[in-house]
DNA sequence: TTGGTTTTCACTGAAAACCGTGATAATTTA
DNA sequence: TAAATTATCACGGTTTTCAGTGAAAACCAA
């Protein structure tokens, strides 16, 4: 075993966080050089501290400020040669997608065993990514319910609309609201409607709702 | 410092598990008798061993199978000189309320300091309570806003009109699924409008979506 | 058994939503 | 720059929702 490998380790949840710790602790060929609760922490320390080569930096997505996914987006950008693991709660396709697309250098679920965990480490610092079979799989399964889900797109007017409709104001209330004529407003119902492929006002609220609209 | 204390963690992540059992393992005075992914494989262990005399069980609240907060339970039924702490990613104040009233000894936030968790532990086993300052107060607040939010119950069938409600189907379509006349429909939707406090449709579908009533 | 809740049905008039079928101008994008 | 998208407005007709009022039968709990 030659020298060992400078790591660090971001995640929010301290208890983790020393968990993982105590875990990497046993390695011999792993040096944990900080713990982090923010994506900001790791990225001031790796700007100031720019002599000390880090080797890897795991990562978990859900954090406060800068979560794992700007993060991994900023090392990548700033720091091209440092590698990445990420490790989250949860398995959300979406994520996974953005992070493969940022060349994040590996994934695995929080439920993963210790084994892969190690396993995981061990191929990115030998230069290989890793992906477990099981976010292979959702990765695979996203990429095809995508193509039957042709992402519809609205302008800002049509979310700003769907958002009152959404918010149980009726036509001549969202006309008022916009300075616009109801007839306007109407246009916009209708397309909303054919556009979401729904039926009636129901429809539209549950896809605001759904996705997410009215926070 | 006498007899170590005989404790259980119970967590379906496993690296969770892991860093908990590095964590502990440390402690001179704490024996981890087993670690478990789920609630049943605790209470199959509690049901053979009972000549073993744990002191203490901790456990994440979302685990597959049987939950933390089922598991909580079933100890204080099956064993209740065996104390619980619960251990969760989030603070949601029904559930920690949920697990005051089932008499669980403690309760912390799993971004709590290893200093926390260990001040929680300590307590407990020597016979006190451990619920942190945030979630007293979280628990305060949901106390408030309970009575500030009194609890709208719908009938049967109200709920059932509601979900079509939500699913988009016109009053006819409604009354033809349900056997039923267009007016009486129109009953219950008025009456839903009325009950929950909302001026339409869209407040009836958002209502039925939020409580998560289309699953 | 009595009183509250639930379930069911009915009518009216006004308001709003829905459907079809347009059009014009501005802005963005290819 | 040409094409596409977006934003705006209009009208007539039909359907649906909304608000108010009323009531009978059934069921459940005290």
């Amino acid at each position: 075993m030659n020298t060992p490998f400078s790591i660090i380790i971001a995640d929010d949840h301290s208890m983790f966080l020393d968990g993982l710790t105590s875990i990497l602790a046993e390695e011999a060929s792993i040096n944990i050089i900080l713990t982090a609760k923010t994506g900001i922490q790791v990225l001031k320390y790796l700007r100031i501290n720019t002599e000390e080569n880090i080797d890897l930096v795991i990562t978990d997505i859900n954090m406060p400020e800068m979560d794992g996914v700007e993060l991994n987006a900023a090392i990548k950008e700033e720091f091209p040669k440092i590698k990445t693991l990420v490790v989250s709660m949860l398995e959300d396709a979406k994520k996974i997608k953005t992070l493969t697309e940022a060349n994040a250098n590996g994934y695995i679920s929080k439920n993963a065993e210790k084994t892969e965990l190690l396993k995981a480490i061990k191929s990115i610092l030998e230069g290989q990514n890793y992906f477990s079979p099981r976010i292979k799989q959702i990765l695979m399964e996203a990429m095809f319910s995508e193509k039957s889900e042709p992402e519809i797109s609205l302008s800002k007017r049509e979310t700003e609309v769907l958002k009152l409709i959404a918010q149980e104001f009726t036509t001549q209330e969202i006309a008022d609201q916009l300075f616009l004529s109801k007839h306007t407003i109407e246009s916009y119902r209708k397309n909303l409607i054919s556009k979401l492929g729904v039926r009636n006002l129901a429809g539209l609220t549950r896809y605001a709702v759904e996705k997410g609209m009215l926070d």
